[in-house]
DNA sequence: ACGAGGTCCTGCGAGC
DNA sequence: TGCTCGCAGGACCTCG
């Protein structure tokens, strides 16, 4: 489940092919196509250069030229380099497979194909990052910013924090990590959390995003990093994962609820109030 | 304008 | 053993 951190991680690892030109493309499934047709994104690809390769939320953005390639890995969408033919299990869920100028096959594999591709100009570049709030890592996040969107809403606080309008970037795990961290409750309303602790949200989501990247990702199942390595953040979660299981902090059996946007949820009700 | 809930997609594990 | 079923969830959609 690539968040943030997890496609912070896989871009750094492919950095090595910004300044290749793309060869020749194929696409297996239509299906995660998004405003754009195979043909169309395929012979949009050949023959352009990968200026650069950033991250935007939870996306990885690849610029040829004007236009821009937008991986949305979703659920378990991976991206991989190789060097050598693909192996039957490596071909498998190898959706869009982009040869390279040097001979090296780019590869987005995406076992669910809940993720999706955009091909964007510049137009289109525009409507997608306006539509985003701002990342979290960066300076435009204030707590004015967030403590203002909470306080108009009356949804679940983490409902807030995982959407992409509010602030950009944390999914599932990491809300249910940073709300654990600033003891609140995640199904509290965001008009009643209060600025102290929407202070505490922010700076332990930015915390947890951290060092979540410097521990290159969460991998549960089918996340990889840009070398294809697992991540090792699971090992230093909380609650994620752990319902039923002993509060880190105060031993409390931890609660699970799927009540907060359909997703589970794991708090402890004894540290979050 | 906002919130609630459905949909996509496949592999896996629980339960019978 | 072999089957069914529920669940995982980011982005996007419709409905009220």
């Amino acid at each position: 489940m690539p968040e943030l951190p997890e496609v912070e991680t896989i871009v750094r690892d492919l950095q090595h092919v910004v300044g290749t030109t793309i060869r020749s493309a194929e696409l297996t499934h239509v299906d995660i196509l998004r405003g754009v047709t195979r043909p169309k994104l395929l012979e949009g690809l050949k023959g352009r250069r990968i200026d650069t390769l950033t991250r935007r939320a939870k996306h990885a953005v690849f610029t040829l030229g004007d236009r821009r390639l937008v991986v949305q890995p979703g659920m378990t969408g991976s991206l991989l380099v190789h060097t050598k033919p693909l192996t039957p299990e490596e071909a498998k869920y190898a959706v869009l497979r982009a040869t390279l100028s040097d001979g090296r096959l780019l590869v987005y594999r995406d076992v669910r194909r809940i993720g999706t591709l955009l091909w964007l100009d510049a137009k289109g570049w525009a409507r997608y990052d306006s539509a985003l709030g701002p990342e979290p890592l960066e300076p435009e996040w204030t707590v004015e910013h967030f403590a203002g969107r909470l306080a108009k809403s009356s949804a679940a606080v983490k409902k807030i924090l995982m959407d992409q309008k509010h602030v950009v970037g944390i999914g599932n795990i990491y809300a249910n990590e940073a709300l654990f961290a600033a003891k609140v409750d995640p199904s509290k309303p965001g008009k009643k959390v209060g600025i102290e602790a929407a202070a505490r949200i922010r700076e332990h989501s930015i915390r947890i995003l951290e060092a979540a990247i410097r521990s290159q990702g969460t991998t549960f199942r089918d996340y990889r990093t840009g070398t294809g390595e697992r991540g090792n953040f699971q090992l230093e979660l909380f609650v994620y994962g752990r319902e039923g299981e002993p509060c880190r902090v105060c031993g409390t059996r931890l609660s699970g609820t799927h009540d907060i946007d359909a997703r589970a949820t794991v708090f402890c009700h004894r540290c979050q109030t």
